[in-house]
DNA sequence: GTAGATGCAAAGTATTTGCGACAAG
DNA sequence: CTTGTCGCAAATACTTTGCATCTAC
């Protein structure tokens, strides 16, 4: 287990209240990837009182903070993820939306060598594979 | 040079309207990758009284009859380009928001293999790289 | 004590939709 | 003719913000 989000908001001296911390506790037991509505419905659960503008402005910080990172899927709202020290990449089944969180270092690789090629150094990058689960 | 969008509304069946005939003239003849506001500017010059509504629900059509693709950059509207027979990905200048568009058939080959790696058939997926240009 | 956080409601964006008038096939 | 499209404005969905109040440090 690596740092909590709350070792993370004091390391980088972001204000620690009650209603970070809830969120901060609700991200870091999902392990789906919420968006803020879904988010929103969680921490109500524990605190009724939090308002949905709090949740935008915290996700919002967090994802500045290097905290949590925001995905934009297909045709959708935008989803948060803890950011942990391990990268990975998505596969979404198109059917159900069960997303399944990999890794390929060979793929990695590559891409940097595509920016390379095109002269640029590679800040970040975006990958999603959408599937549909084959009949075994 | 492919069909045209004009051949390709016939041969799918999509009603040809003159705001249609518009908008796929106009996006045929843009080579950057624009959103709607900006479809909306660029045919607005041709015929200023079709409306942004227009716009958007002949981007949507095109879009499901595969004419165009839409695009969901980072944090930003939506964008449109005309889909060809040649796939591409896209890189992306963080500083400029100037898109380079590439071809890594390797890439595509390791993204089949992932997916059946996890029991799936990959139906489409998204490959974003976003860099920096080297000082040369 | 003070800078910054919160809740609320109002304001912004981006996009979609209901409807009567109109045009393509 | 008849079905589908258009323009308009209103509606929706998601997200941000102004402001008065409150709280962490």
């Amino acid at each position: 287990m690596s740092e909590t989000i709350e070792q993370k908001c004091l390391s980088k001296g972001v204000k620690l209240t009650d209603q970070r911390r809830i969120i901060a506790q609700v991200m870091s037991q999902s392990s789906d990837h919420p968006d803020v509505d879904e988010l929103y419905i969680r921490v109500s659960k524990i605190d009724p009182k939090i308002s949905i503008a709090t949740v935008y402005r915290t996700v919002k910080l967090f994802e500045e903070s290097g905290i949590l990172t925001k995905h934009e899927f297909k045709g959708g709202k935008a989803r948060y993820e803890e950011l942990n020290e391990g990268h990975h990449d998505h596969l979404i089944d198109v059917k159900s939306g069960e997303i399944i969180e990999f890794v390929d270092e060979e793929i990695e690789e590559l891409q940097k060598k595509v920016a390379e090629k095109y002269g640029y150094t590679l800040v970040d990058h975006k990958l999603e594979l959408y599937g549909v689960k084959k009949k075994s």
